[in-house]
DNA sequence: TGCTTGACAGAAG
DNA sequence: CCTTCTGCCAAGC
């Protein structure tokens, strides 16, 4: 029995550019007063098991900065660790965060059709 | 070449 | 709820 994935396990370097790319267009897409995870950004982007990768990706990438990357959270609401300022910008935009110190992912969960 | 380190995800205790 | 462990995979050393 031959276990092959639905999808290739390594990236290329021309591969690694295009995650990249569309990471950034994903990101750049996402609404004010909303939220999504590195997991559902990295489906999107052709790599589903590469969610790490976004995390990464922003965190490296000159450019970024300018992107609302900190409409990213993880898959439970948690703000990325070492950027308090993450949690501020977001509720600047109206997003409601719970007693525990989450996104209130119910409310705010973007997922694009 | 091999081990460690994460802006992750999921499960376990 | 929180911490720790495992699986994951590119990067750094």
């Amino acid at each position: 029995m031959s276990a092959l994935k639905d999808y290739p396990d390594k990236m290329t370097a021309e591969e690694a550019r295009t995650f990249r790319d569309a990471v950034l267009d994903i990101v750049s897409h996402i609404p004010r007063g909303m939220v999504t995870t590195y997991g559902n950004i990295a489906a999107l982007a052709g790599w589903p098991s590469h969610s790490r990768m976004v995390g990464r990706t922003l965190r490296y990438t000159p450019g970024a900065e300018s992107l609302p990357c900190h409409r990213v959270v993880n898959i439970e609401g948690r703000t990325a660790p070492g950027w308090s300022r993450q949690r501020m910008l977001l509720e600047e935009e109206g997003v409601a965060f719970k007693a525990n110190g989450h996104v209130d992912m119910l409310r705010h969960l973007w997922e694009p059709q």
